[in-house]
DNA sequence: ATAAGATTGTTGCATTTGCAACATGTATTT
DNA sequence: AAATACATGTTGCAAATGCAACAATCTTAT
């Protein structure tokens, strides 16, 4: 075996770096919870990242959140009736390629709540980078991507 | 803000490495459960990672084995009676540190699937390590593990 | 023009998962 | 020695999640 060979030999799956990419992933889900249950707020981990991504993303249909997020349309939907029933978030009909679609977007009060937990967490977030010389999280950001533009050639995200 | 610092700075969460990661594991999963219903197997792809687990760990107990997968005892105890029923691994009731525990080990046709499973998903795995140098898939690693070391430093994975 | 198919969102159901409580047995404290 | 705390595993319950089926609406095919 070539040394040039040498990396893509895998014995175990556990030691695979999608595997490595799961743990890892679990980690970072365990501190936000943790983040989360200090400040004691309104909005769960995962409404309070759909949240960023609606006000990231003005103006989108539900299906199109969906995939930004990956989740189907079903769970999608649950967790906007969420936000929208605590006033984070309001939906209103419109058509899309004439069609019927709820676009959504965040409201005042949804901001206002949004900004107050990014700047919370923001020395967390400075934190974990601080970990990385910035060229080596430059090509952490880039090896993510590439896994996950891999992937989709493979895989259709069917949402 | 200086060159230095400007990596630092996140205005959203869903940009941060920690989401990023979070979105890259998603893909990694539905890639896994993709091959899984192609080969229609006898083991869910969960079972699959932790019967790896327990290939590479002999003799360990339970609660052992849930810090490793980053389960709670609960649930790693009923993946195990799964995979028992199927006969895959074997437990047996042993003391450590004078302490009552239930020891697991793979079984004979544990190894059989195991190998076979781990074949099949050979050229998935080099393919997915193909597309990096092997210079960036060591930083990629290395990255991996700084980010789960820093969080074990924040939040004690209580399990 | 009618039927078949596609798109978006919702509902129902089953599976997965985690948390709290409990049972059992051990170590430590008073 | 009794009581309290700790460690390991199991059970029950609730929340999260995905999949299939459905409703409504529009497009395409025959």
């Amino acid at each position: 075996m070539t040394t040039k060979e040498k990396h893509l030999k895998i014995m175990h799956y556990t030691d695979s770096p999608s595997y490595e990419l799961e743990l890892t992933s679990k980690y970072c889900k365990a501190l936000l919870i943790k983040l989360f249950n200090q400040v004691c707020s309104e909005i769960t981990p995962e409404e309070f990242a759909v949240l960023d991504t609606v006000s990231c993303h003005k103006g989108f249909c539900q299906r199109d959140l969906a995939k930004l997020i990956l989740r189907d349309r079903a769970n999608t939907g649950r967790v906007l009736d969420s936000l929208e029933k605590k006033g984070f978030i309001k939906r209103s009909n419109d058509t899309k390629n004439n069609r019927l679609v709820r676009i959504v977007n965040i409201t005042p009060s949804g901001e206002v709540v949004l900004k107050e937990l990014t700047l919370r967490f923001q020395p967390i977030h400075e934190k974990m980078c601080k970990i990385f010389s910035e060229e080596d999280l430059l090509i952490l950001r880039a090896s993510l991507k590439k896994v996950r533009e891999a992937i989709s050639q493979i895989v259709d995200m069917q949402i």
